[in-house]
RNA sequence: UGGGGCGUGGCCAAGCGGUAAGGCAACGGGUUUUGGUCCCGUCAUUCGCAGGUUCGAAUCCUGCCGCCCCAGCCA
């Protein structure tokens, strides 16, 4: 992470808790990060971590993970594990510190028994669609419950025969008896428990009642003494009921402090939304590399300290924002090119002969690892008379300010020799340019003259008969549209058809060997990295992202 | 037409009554054996709009306007 980085730690929330702090309204910060385990996390989620987690570390005090997994319908253990391999993988630790709602479903339905005892709640036979004609409007009152009026005994022993296993599923529900007036709708008696016969993934068959997560949330917050409850905006009307539940049952009240959600630009962060792209196959999975979620950037090859100087560069706030995914890259180019390790890699080859340079020999060239940082020290490269080079690099009619090889012109092999096109050869039925010739100049060894003639052309290389071959996978946006959920059209409608171009081209030997994930700059053509599916035989790099490219842009903008 | 939030440059975001931080993007220039990195410079007389209070307002008051969220037995 870099030092320049604006930690701005004086949010609104910090303010809150060193205010709260100094209050003595609670003495030791505990946070949570509360995941359903019903899909992959995102960078979304990446913000909401960096958050609890951050806060807990500053303030010297702690973090926990909980799953709050009270729909047996959605969950899966696949969710469970991917989201603590991916929280581990940013960097972060909860300790003895995990937890499970549904390992509170005792203490909740207690909770529950004393609210029916106190007259707070009540078994609604009503069905579903009953109760959603009589919750009102956004303009209108609800109306009453023709059960809501039941006695407290009638209350309890229906509730526990819910329990008991004595109704179908929606055959009843227990409701909180607040104010079905109240212009807040979260407080129209919302439904505290559903008869549900399901296999929950942790409690298994013990439950056929299943609390919602409005009754659940709070309580597990207060049960695990949190001090302050961070999540996002949508909750904030929630709030009161959280306090009225909180308050009826006379337990720990925490703080709940809501903040706005992450957006970024040309892609879709909702579960749902994600979801769909990868049950419609528009990626391969979860941890596609285009996709935004953590397994995905992870596969992709961002670095956790990326992301974690991201989620704090972006800040904090309450209003809806989208951030530039630029912001994001550019984290990303910063940390790779403080530390990640030059290589050269030609993706879009062609061939280039040094007509005098014999045919025979071959002779190696130090190449530096990292000019960033001279301890990484170097490497050799083998240099001979054939070679590839990238095709962009050569321009039959240069355009103009193009200073790459073109024929007459001389530029440098990065390391080597400075080199002057002499010809070039093209299939002669498609025209398309086979081979380069050029010839070296021996006086230019390391690729530095010595009478004060400049090239202003370095090019990468590969000596065709060392290279070897590679698979890289040329991964861009995933959507073409700055806001794929903004247009008339479903947002699939958007889907860039270029997110992932397959080339063939060849790198360094060694590489070969890398490991998985391992990272690389790419002299000139930008950060990749070993993807999963690389193999010694078929080595496969991920592009994670290009490097600047002026030309590029001096290119389209002469367009 | 109910309730809850939010409006500071293209995108984020500081600012908390004393005269608009910072980052990204963009645009110029310098260095460079990566058209990368790095360095230097430019980029809001103005804070959604209109009034008011004040010596002084992005900050306080009033009224408008705009955007987001809420009518799951989802979380």
């Amino acid at each position: 992470m870099s030092e320049n980085s604006t930690i701005n730690n004086n949010d609104f929330i910090r303010e809150i808790i060193k205010e709260d702090l100094a209050a003595q309204t609670y003495k030791t910060v505990i946070t949570r990060f509360p995941p359903e385990p019903n899909g992959y996390l995102h960078i979304g989620h990446a913000k909401s971590i960096c958050i609890n987690f951050g806060l807990a570390a500053e303030f010297g005090g702690r973090c926990h993970l909980r799953f709050d997994d009270t729909n047996p319908e959605k969950e899966e253990q696949e969710f469970i594990d991917s989201i603590k391999d991916n929280i581990r993988w940013l960097g972060f630790d909860w300790k003895e510190h995990e937890y499970f709602a549904s390992s509170y479903f005792e203490q909740l339905f207690e909770f529950a028994v004393k609210l029916v005892k106190k007259g707070c709640a009540y078994v609604d036979d009503q069905s579903a669609e009953e109760i959603r004609k009589s919750r009102g409007t956004l303009t209108e009152p609800g109306k009453a419950s023709p059960y809501r009026s039941r006695s407290i005994e009638e209350n309890l022993n229906l509730f526990i025969r819910m329990r008991a296993g004595d109704f179908k599923d929606g055959e009843k529900t227990l409701r909180a008896k607040i104010d079905m007036t109240s212009p807040n709708l979260n407080m129209r008696d919302p439904v505290m428990y559903r008869i549900m016969h399901r296999t929950h993934h942790q409690t298994k068959d013990q439950w056929c009642i299943y609390p919602m997560y409005d009754f659940t949330h709070g309580q597990s917050d207060a049960l695990e003494n949190i001090s302050h409850s961070i999540c996002t905006l949508e909750f904030e009307d929630h709030r009161p009921l959280y306090d009225w539940f909180i308050k009826e049952l006379g337990i720990h009240h925490p703080r709940q402090i809501e903040f706005a959600r992450l957006n970024l630009t040309f892609t879709v962060m909702s579960k749902r939304k994600l979801l769909k792209l990868v049950q419609e196959k528009h990626v391969n999975g979860w941890n596609d590399p285009r996709l935004p979620t953590i397994s995905g950037l992870r596969r992709r090859g961002y670095t956790p300290c990326s992301i974690r100087d991201f989620c704090i560069r972006i800040g904090i706030a309450k209003a809806n924002s989208t951030v530039d995914v630029a912001l994001l890259e550019h984290c990303l180019r910063e940390d790779l090119n403080k530390n990640a390790q030059r290589m050269m890699a030609v993706i879009n080859p062609v061939k280039l002969v040094v007509d005098n340079y014999p045919v025979d020999r071959h002779e190696e060239f130090q190449a530096e690892n990292n000019p960033e940082n001279p301890a990484a020290g170097s490497r050799p490269v083998i240099f001979s008379r054939t070679l590839y080079i990238e095709r962009d690099d050569f321009m039959e009619h240069p355009a103009k300010g193009f200073f790459r090889l073109f024929p007459g012109g001389e530029v440098r092999l990065k390391y080597a020799w400075y080199i002057k096109c002499t010809g070039i050869i093209k299939d002669p039925s498609s025209g398309e340019i086979t081979e380069i010739h050029c010839t070296y100049d021996p006086a230019t060894r390391g690729g530095w003259s010595t009478d004060g003639r400049k090239v202003k052309g370095t090019l990468h290389w590969l000596s065709a008969a060392h290279a070897q071959s590679a698979e890289f996978r040329m991964y861009d946006r995933l959507f073409t549209a700055i806001n794929p959920e903004a247009g008339d059209k479903e947002f699939t409608e958007y889907l860039n058809p270029r997110s992932l171009e397959i080339k063939k081209g060849f790198i360094e030997p060694v590489l070969a060997s890398a490991a998985p994930l391992q990272r690389f700059q790419f002299l000139r053509t930008g950060y990749f990295c070993t993807d999963t599916d690389s193999s010694r035989a078929n080595p496969v790099f991920n592009r994670i992202t290009g490097l600047k490219d002026t030309w590029a842009k001096i290119m389209a903008k002469n367009e």
